[in-house]
RNA sequence: GGGGGUGUAGCUCAACUGGUUCAGAGCGCUGCCCUGUCACGGCAGAGGUUGCGGGUUCGAGCCCCGUCACUCCCGCCA
């Protein structure tokens, strides 16, 4: 029996016709005398009918039936009986009456029900041992489907806008500047690896100089770093790269990729040009380089306010060069002594010394410190937080950096409790695109007590900065910008260094790397651009969490096909796994583990 | 590396402060009945070493220690 329809698409127009379907038991109806079988494949369910007085032979096979069956029927699509259409389904106002059934494959009972009220609640580790049934699920289904249209928008607009996609490399040379890599030992080159790449940001510089002008790549990037809901060891990158551009024209680029891709997933139109913040005013504001727009409690700064003040812990942050600032949780007053304290913690994970705070209830200020206040302080704070009965109001005292962190995060945790309690409402379907720009090139870690760069060392100075670079490093900006979009960071890039000597003085001078591991690393790089290395630039942008946002997950594994758990473990092939010492003796590799085998 | 959460029937969960609803419910599964269901319905039934290993106790699903798995977050992710 050949295949003439998909089950979803059967409608009224179909009705007389023969058909021959195929697909899984979704679910089986025995009346007794007549069985129903919804058959469904990748686009949807029909329900199939057994009538004894039709088909015998057919309707007595049908008995044996269970979930998840294989099977193919053919029969006539005709319209339900009055009455008996079924308006919650795409193909309710038809059935196919069925004169034959051939079972291709019975199923054993599946673990987990394959539809929403069995499989999306099932265990995370049941779903991914068993993916192949968890992507039946219609939702997940639909997520491959939207994925694949999206690639195909992705591909069809850069190919539309002169781009070819040139694929580049997965073994790749180490470069241990970024993130972790993962390693491949060479077997014919005893003792040396190849590393997965994290991005594919050097060939693409490279293919810049080769003249391809204009390049992109739906690119497999690898990173060996601990997983997140929106973290993956191997992940997908559209990844971007342009000769000849400013960033205004990469910024028309990525703003018509990205209103291809909504219309396509959509079917919406989303006005461009984004708008733009630089870095300073995204942490003055909202405390994140990747702020969530679509609501206010902004962070307000009263550093002058209290530059005098009795309040020692305040006019000790001013005193020594810090901020004061506060954000105004409008209408959480009712927070629990809990939730302060939940609050708290929070703070103190991200540095801050303590959490002073503003209960106004009853007409009151509920706090431990305000009695500390003067009146004009008091006044300042009604005026610039705007306080009224049923706020919350969080402070921040400390240096620059760690205020912004603090009440950026809390910004977003007060958000969520709002949201929950009713009092704030963001919209899903809201899209607050954003370009963040002007950040510093290079920033001082505390850690290895040295410069690291922001972005990545071939990100170029804005011009007129350049002349800071030995005096006031971190004063020169990058000509570096992200996208953002509802407080996700979609991506990065920026315009490059193509200048031999510019980007030597980067590797040596800046970011203190010895000439000859600059020269082992890069050498080739920095020789590419002796040969007339046009000026160029470019953008990655997260395919995955792009991906998730429009199925409307906040979890990349649910439009990732295969992903492995936060132990980077893929539970339904067991990788990664064990290897036979015949393989390790042919690398030259020599385990030291405990309980290894 | 650190912190939080979860782990009880095939699945999702319940079982109050440790003790007569100590192993339960819904779904699924098996059998029988049922000719217009679509969350089909009815009757009956099977199914468990409460993740694993110790410990405390007269008594542990519940408390303690360890361990494993999944998950969220911090660090990390140029």
């Amino acid at each position: 029996m050949k295949r003439t329809h998909y089950c979803g698409e059967l409608r009224a127009a179909q009705v007389g016709q023969k058909v021959t379907l195929t697909g899984w038991v979704h679910v089986r109806r025995d009346l007794g005398g007549i069985v129903f079988i919804e058959l469904r494949d990748r686009s949807g369910t029909t329900q199939t009918v057994f009538d004894p007085q039709h088909n015998k032979p057919s309707w007595e096979l049908a008995q044996s039936l269970r979930s998840e069956f294989v099977i193919a029927v053919e029969g006539t699509v005709r319209q339900r009986p009055a009455g008996t259409e079924n308006a919650k389904m795409a193909t309710g106002e038809v059935e196919v009456l069925t004169h034959q059934l051939e079972i291709l494959n019975p199923s054993e009972t599946p673990p987990f029900q394959i539809d929403e009220s069995g499989g999306a609640q099932a265990g995370e580790d049941l779903r991914l041992q068993y993916r192949y049934l968890d992507l039946r699920r219609p939702a997940m289904a639909r997520n491959l489907v939207l994925r694949h249209r999206m690639a195909k928008a992705v591909r069809d607009y850069f190919d539309g806008n002169g781009f070819l996609e040139v694929e580049t490399p997965i073994l790749f040379k180490s470069t241990p500047e970024g993130a972790r890599e993962y390693l491949v030992p060479s077997r014919v080159n005893p003792g040396k690896f190849y590393a997965l790449p994290q991005s594919p940001q050097q060939f693409k510089q490279m293919l810049m100089v080769a003249g391809v002008d204009r390049y992109f790549q739906i690119a497999k990037c690898f990173r060996d770093e601990d997983l997140r809901a929106d973290r993956q060891p191997e992940f997908t990158q559209i990844d971007v790269e342009m000769s000849f551009i400013t960033r205004e024209d990469m910024y028309a680029i990525i703003e018509g990729l990205l209103a291809a891709v909504w219309l396509a997933a959509r079917g919406e139109t989303i006005p461009t040009p984004f708008p733009r913040m630089p870095f300073i005013e995204a942490m003055e504001r909202f405390g994140s380089d990747k702020p969530d727009t679509r609501f206010g409690i902004e962070l307000v700064d009263l550093t002058k306010d209290f530059a005098q003040s009795q309040f020692k812990v305040f006019r000790g942050a001013v005193d020594s060069g810090g901020v004061v600032k506060a954000i105004n949780a409008k209408g959480l007053a009712s927070a629990t002594q809990g939730q302060i304290e939940t609050l708290t913690e929070t703070a103190k994970s991200f540095g801050a010394k303590g959490l002073a705070f503003i209960k106004v209830e009853g007409g009151e200020w509920k706090s431990p410190i305000v009695k500390f206040f003067s009146d004009t302080e008091k006044k300042a704070l009604i005026e610039k937080l705007k306080i009224e009965e049923g706020d919350l109001i969080l402070f921040g005292a400390d240096k620059r950096e760690i205020v912004w962190e603090v009440l950026g995060r809390l910004r977003l945790v007060v958000a969520d409790l709002l949201k929950k309690q009713g009092t704030l409402k963001v919209r899903d379907d809201q899209w607050n695109f954003l370009w963040v720009v002007d950040f510093p090139l290079i920033t001082f870690d505390r850690e290895s007590n040295r410069y690291l760069s922001t972005h990545h060392p071939f990100t170029a100075a804005v011009a007129e900065d350049l002349s800071l670079l030995d005096s006031e490093p971190t004063k020169v900006r990058g000509q570096h910008y992200d996208i953002v979009l509802n407080g996700v960071e979609l991506g990065g890039g920026s315009i490059r260094i193509h200048k031999p000597d510019v980007q030597k003085k980067v590797f040596e001078d800046v970011l203190k790397i010895p000439p000859d591991i600059a020269q082992s690393r890069f050498g080739y790089m920095l020789q590419a651009f002796r040969y007339g290395a046009p000026p160029h630039g470019g953008i990655a942008l997260g395919f995955d969490r792009l991906c998730a946002i429009l199925c409307g997950s906040t979890n990349i594994r649910d439009v990732i096909a295969f992903p492995k758990t936060a132990k980077a473990v893929d539970l339904m092939t067991s990788s990664p796994s064990e290897v036979e010492s015949k393989q390790l003796r042919d690398l030259h590799i020599k385990l030291d583990v405990e309980d290894a085998g």
